[in-house]
RNA sequence: GCCGACGUGGCGGAAUUGGUAGACGCGCUGGAUUCAAAAUCCAGUUUCUUCGGAAGUGCGGGUUCGAUUCCCGCCGUCGGUACCA
């Protein structure tokens, strides 16, 4: 039998595949084990190296799992819907589910030759609309029921109907939109429009007018991270603002819990801290200023209740409702002109130069509710909106946004906070004692914020208040590929959300769904909108509606009565370990915690939070790189050509045809698809050299890499070649480290490598390149000593392509070797560091060849372990070793720690702390006993030189330090 | 600015609760094998050294018998986020 991956990786995949050996039972008295990837967007491009790194990963646990007897969940899906297919329609004109259903074919068959251990019978695809429909209906219960903030869960919407009729408002603690004041008789006389819109005030999914992130080029609103400094981030177009009428979701009711729910799971330190950041919790106190000359109150939202008295000025939002009514005769025309700047300045306009201070003075006046004191009111875009109230009392003194305005208007600047006890403390550290503040007078910030927010609540003139950073979740895309919204209006335009018996409402087949004349796509589509049951909607939901809840889907896909059956959420519960990038920590996981909080709420599923374990894994970059453009003159004539790296002008070059030419100007770089890149090693750095020979492929490459460069090539006349030892023409390149992608010409594909190395060398590869959660540079280089040691490893089992296999008892010293490494394998499998096991696989294998083991008692329980990683390889030496059934259903060696007790001990002995040699004792010894013998030793004798140490410190099993 | 992660040979990285720094692999050097090369195998590979040793985990301090590990203060890299009152 020879080692020859690239046959024994087929025939057991097909072996596998056709046995159904990864799939998985709902009906087992194991204990469950749920391990899940982030299922990926089968884009045109398939999988490059990095995608797989976390599906290994997992895979190699759950792999672990299954063989510890437990019934492990380990499905796969794709996440189809969204804007890139729909793009890459309307730009070649093949439709999104044709395109869809081709990438998804190509996904499965590069996972299945990557060997994860998916159960494909319970794939699911969220462009399905056997699976939307259940999109549509989870959908359907944020709109069926409102957020009850006494009880603290979510109730339905009838309840609140129920008690709107009996007591109107009055004592209702609801998430709701704006506070509504409606009485009993109120509400009991309103007709069904206007029921219908009290309602939707409270909905937590709901449909309202706000100003959202349009793009235009996309045709579609924008969630707020799916933009990236004023541009989308797909595609990277232009975006405004504009109000417009939208679904949305009310994740605001949500955000409490959302963020105490951070405290029970096991995510990264950084991961919590941006989804803490992103909920973006405050304290602080509302309080509420009387206008002069106004009926009206103004209120505001301040964390620093404490520098009341060191207010100056009031600030408005621009586009706060009353603006205009604030503005005086004499203010008006510069309230208005600054109102249209305001208006005209983008997102992005106004998050680039935020240090510019702008506003206008409206010319009316608040009276402090504390000192009575006079301030003018401005208006200013550095308050938001949708911030707190939009507006702000300003304290120039304690705030480095406010003194910056006040400098510049000339307004005065009150000390209130004197900080000369805590030097180095910043402006907006809350520390200090006051002054200048009446009562609160030498009290420290902390006591004096809680005095002036009870001062401000006896008087009845504020409250204590709690303020959140998010906003609810626009749920509302004018686009075409994604789950309609399956709501229809009647004729006085009252929205109906449809039963389940009506669910899925699928797409309309389109040929054109380009956004036109201001209209979503679906629109166009008349004879679907008409629908008996009334007008359809037509916007779409986004991406994440999908991705919500599919790990649930994946329980029971096939369920056609519920999106999961009771008892099957009851065994599988929650997932174990949820691995995936970094990219989503923010988005999908909390919208995805939203989702699950809701179907807790109404005891659908058991737990309070979806994913109990999350591991995020790094990025892994490759090299991008460059060759270089010149301009160079040559015989009185300018010419251009391409040069390697480490040109600049001035320097002297010789062309091909030997004639010498000058450098003029370097002018700029273009990039060289790394597939046609050569990595050397020259006095230990890593150099990229492009070679002629390459070049020449290149005319018959048909690959769009290669069409691209033959392109490249054109705008230059030559290509300066250097020569290398063996004669052969390169051009050294410029590089740098950078994310993997097609726009950069660096992807390196994995069905390549598999092909040339195996499948098991490149999963262990992928694995002992660094540790799974860090980023890390991808090189092909290390990839031989992987697969150098899987034929070694082999070579243990098999001699001259026959297997070597003894059953004689084996030596203690082997014994020794292969507990060790199910003791290291162990833990560090359970401590997700898999490069770790992989070092110890190599090691085990390196000792075994040199003690020349090949006893059945020692090699066969290695296979096992090694089975995880080395699926194939695993099985196949296993089944040689006279196995019928796979080795992926064996059991987990057992650890007998006997193995590893030693009779003697080396000990390194220190002077000082500082390691001079090592001594052996007995194991046993205790640390009189070690302590002796190692005074007594020669050795040491002559180091300390006749004098006693001062103290000797034995650690048992660990060192001897003697301080002399 | 704020939040988070990280900083160890030429490179990727290892080091249990504070206890032999550099495991394992790449690369490199030398050797064996070969007509030769590839492949394979063996030995060496932190730096300096007067060959006795000495220094050494971003920098400067501290705690400790002993610090890559803990504490304080800096510097740097990467990721996220930002007029959030």
């Amino acid at each position: 039998m020879k080692f020859n991956p690239s046959e024994f990786d087929r025939k057991w995949q097909q072996h596998w595949r056709e046995n159904g050996t990864y799939r998985t039972t709902n009906d087992s008295t194991k204990p469950k084990y749920y391990v899940l990837d982030m299922f990926p967007y089968p884009s045109g491009a398939g999988l490059h190296v990095g995608h797989p790194l976390g599906y290994i990963a997992s895979d190699i646990f759950a792999r672990y799992k299954r063989l510890q007897g437990f019934n492990v969940l380990h499905p796969m899906g794709f996440d189809s819907f969204g804007l890139p297919a729909e793009q890459y329609a309307i730009d070649t004109g093949v439709h999104p589910s044709v395109s869809t259903a081709k990438n998804v074919q190509r996904y499965q068959e590069q996972m299945e030759r990557l060997a994860l251990s998916f159960d494909w019978e319970r794939a699911v695809n969220t462009s399905d609309p056997n699976y939307y429909k259940w999109t549509q209906w989870i959908i359907g219960l944020f709109f069926h029921h409102w957020y009850d903030k006494a009880a603290d869960k979510a109730r339905p919407i009838t309840d609140l109907e129920a008690h709107l009729e009996a007591k109107g408002a009055e004592d209702l603690m609801a998430a709701e939109g704006e506070a509504l004041s409606i009485t009993s008789a109120g509400f009991k006389a309103m007709d069904a429009k206007e029921r219908s819109e009290v309602l939707m005030n409270y909905r937590l999914a709901f449909r309202s007018v706000s100003t959202v992130n349009w793009c235009e080029e996309l045709g579609s609103v924008l969630a707020n991270d799916e933009v990236k400094d004023g541009r989308s981030e797909r595609g990277n177009f232009p975006v405004v603002q504009r109000p417009m009428v939208q679904w949305f979701l009310r994740i605001t009711a949500y955000a409490e819990r959302l963020l105490q729910g951070l405290d029970t799971v096991d995510y990264s330190e950084g991961l919590k801290a941006q989804q803490t950041n992103w909920i973006g919790k405050s304290t602080g106190a509302m309080a509420h200023f009387d206008i002069e000359g106004h009926d009206l109150q103004l209120d505001i939202y301040t964390t620093r209740p404490d520098t009341i008295f060191g207010t100056t000025f009031m600030v408005l939002a621009p586009e706060h409702e009353w603006v205009d009514r604030l503005t005086t005769e004499e203010q008006r025309s510069a309230i208005e002109k600054y109102k249209t700047y305001a208006a005209s300045r983008s997102e992005l306009e106004r998050q680039s130069d935020v240090k510019v201070v702008t506003g206008a003075f409206t010319g009316s006046y608040c009276i402090n509710p504390l000192n009575n004191a006079r301030v003018p009111i401005y208006i200013a875009e550095y308050v938001l909106k949708d911030y707190g109230t939009g507006a702000i009392m300003a304290v120039p003194s304690d705030d480095e946004r406010d003194k910056r305005f006040a400098e510049k208007f000339g307004i005065d600047i009150i000390d209130v906070v004197d900080k000369s006890n805590y030097p180095g403390a910043s402006l907006k550290d809350k520390v200090g004692v006051m002054i200048n503040s009446g009562f609160l007078d030498g009290m420290e910030v902390p006591e004096a914020i809680k005095a002036a927010t009870q001062k401000l609540e006896d008087m009845g003139r504020g409250y204590r208040e709690v303020n959140y950073r998010i906003r609810d979740l626009i749920f509302s895309r004018q686009r075409y590929w994604g789950e309609p919204w399956p709501i229809v209006y009647d004729e006085q335009d009252i929205p109906t959300y449809l039963p389940v018996e009506d669910l899925p409402v699928e797409l309309p087949p389109m040929e054109d769904f380009r956004y036109r004349d201001g209209l979503a796509p679906l629109a166009r589509a008349t004879e679907w909108v008409d629908s008996p049951q009334g007008r359809r909607e037509t916007d779409t939901m986004p991406a994440t509606a999908g991705s919500n809840w599919y790990y649930l889907r994946y329980m029971d896909p096939n369920n056609p009565d519920a999106f999961v059956g009771k008892d099957v959420v009851d065994y599988w519960q929650d997932v174990d370990l949820y691995v995936g990038g970094a990219e989503h920590a923010v988005s999908h996981i909390l919208y995805s915690r939203l989702c699950h909080k809701l179907l807790f709420d109404l005891g659908y599923v058991p737990s309070r939070e979806p994913y109990k374990k999350l591991l995020n894994q790094g990025m892994i970059g490759a090299p991008i790189t460059s060759i270089n453009m010149a301009k160079v003159a040559v015989d009185g004539s300018e010419k251009t050509v391409w040069l390697g790296y480490g040109h600049e002008a001035g320097d002297t070059i010789t062309l091909g045809d030997g004639t010498e030419a000058k450098v003029i100007a370097m002018d700029g770089s273009r990039k060289v698809p790394l597939r046609m890149v050569e990595e050397t090693s020259v006095d230990n750095e890593a150099k990229f050299w492009l070679y002629q020979s390459a070049v020449n492929e290149l005319v018959d490459d048909d690959a769009a890499d290669a069409a691209y460069f033959r392109q490249i090539l054109t705008q230059a006349e030559e290509i300066v070649w250097t020569k290398d030892k063996e004669g052969r023409s390169y051009i050294e390149l410029s590089y740098q480290m950078g994310k993997m992608s097609k726009s950069k010409h660096n992807v390196i594909n994995p069905d390549d490598i598999c092909a040339r190395y195996g499948t098991d060398a490149f999963r262990m590869y992928e694995m002992f390149l660094g540790p799974i959660d860090q980023a890390k540079p991808w090189s092909v280089s290390g990839i031989d000593g992987v697969s150098r040691f899987l034929r070694r490893f082999w070579n243990l089992y098999v001699n001259q392509d026959a297997l070597n296999i003894s059953d004689d008892e084996a030596s203690k010293e082997e014994m020794k070797v292969l507990h060790t490494l199910i003791k290291k394998v162990t833990e560090d499998i359970e401590k997700l560091s898999f490069n770790t096991c992989v070092s110890a696989f190599m090691v085990a294998s390196n000792d075994l060849g040199k003690l020349k083991c090949n006893k059945r008692t020692v090699l066969e329980p290695m296979l096992v372990l090694i089975a995880p990683f080395a699926p194939h390889l695993a099985d196949e030496l296993w089944a040689a070793l006279g196995h019928t059934t796979s080795v992926h259903q064996a059991d987990w060696p057992q650890l007998d720690e006997k193995w590893l007790v030693e009779d003697s001990v080396t000990l390194p002995i220190a002077f000082n702390g500082k390691t001079r040699f090592t001594l052996e004792f007995p194991a046993d010894a205790d640390k009189a006993a070690v302590e002796a013998a190692a005074l007594a030793n020669e050795q040491v004798q002559k180091q300390l030189d006749g004098a006693a140490p001062k103290r000797v410190i034995v650690v048992p099993g660990r060192m001897v330090n003697m301080v002399v």
